[in-house]
DNA sequence: GCTGAAAGTAAGTTTCG
DNA sequence: CGAAACTTACTTTCAGC
């Protein structure tokens, strides 16, 4: 593991509160030259820390304001089941993560649609439709606390 | 609600993909002008369809690989109650996002720590001290499938 | 809503202290 | 690690369609 300064974390935190802040900006706020943030930023990138720059979007413009967590049960727990489960998994567009987990359930799904009747369509039509399901069990979000 | 065309949702798959690529760049795999492109990423920040931009991190070499999901069962529903948790939750800087949700608990916790140990740290000395505390379930990721 | 050009700025490199 | 000068590239505005 990398070694990362308390001028590393804060730089680190600057550039995910906004990514589109300029190097300039960045050395004010941490008191450094241009030069130096310039550096830093570089390495965390080529080190792998920072592993690239997204967009965050607002999901109720986009129409994607309904958030599902769906937990999956596989059938049988085959190599070639998982293998196949989730190689068709991360396809759906719909899955926006997907997480391997401890408990009851194999998978946690976290799901963004439109509403409740495009998540039942979603349900019925392509999750249920992937290899090797075996059962699922939905938990719909009621409001979102801290994304 | 906003309308976006099929250019629209181009542009936002391929600032979501990487957020730093150049007006240039965008321009030329949208197959417009630099101006053109330019004005459309203005008017979806403008609209608040992107609400920001933010760089991605590698939690392993950031030392907090160990991911939880938390589900919390309050004591009582009062609307007090409510709030104060939710202002309290946010607070802990080991909570990445916290959904209110239906179901058997009332939220659902992502938690990031180093490993197990810091997790029993956190549990015991953090989450179990928020007000209002009914209780917790804990299911642990094994693998991260799409994220 | 688009294009193309011009002006303004920042990124990125280099050299030096 | 920081300062300064410099080249290159991008951003932003504007006139015009």
């Amino acid at each position: 593991m990398m070694q990362l300064d308390n001028t590393d974390l804060k730089l680190i935190s600057l550039v995910q509160k906004d990514a589109k802040q300029t190097t300039k900006q960045l050395a004010l706020q941490l008191e450094l030259s241009n030069t130096a943030v310039y550096e830093r930023v570089r390495k965390l990138e080529r080190e792998g820390v920072i592993t690239g720059y997204t967009a965050l979007l607002d999901r109720e413009k986009l129409g994607k304001s309904f958030v599902a967590f769906c937990h999956v049960r596989l059938a049988r727990h085959t190599a070639d089941n998982v293998k196949e489960f989730e190689r068709a998994v991360v396809r759906l567009t719909e899955v926006a993560e997907c997480y391997h987990v401890s408990g009851d359930y194999d998978y946690m799904l976290k799901i963004f649609v439109a509403d409740m009747p495009a998540y039942r369509q979603f349900m019925v039509e392509k999750l249920t439709g992937l290899p090797h399901i075996g059962n699922t069990h939905s938990v719909f979000m009621i409001g979102g606390i801290k994304e």
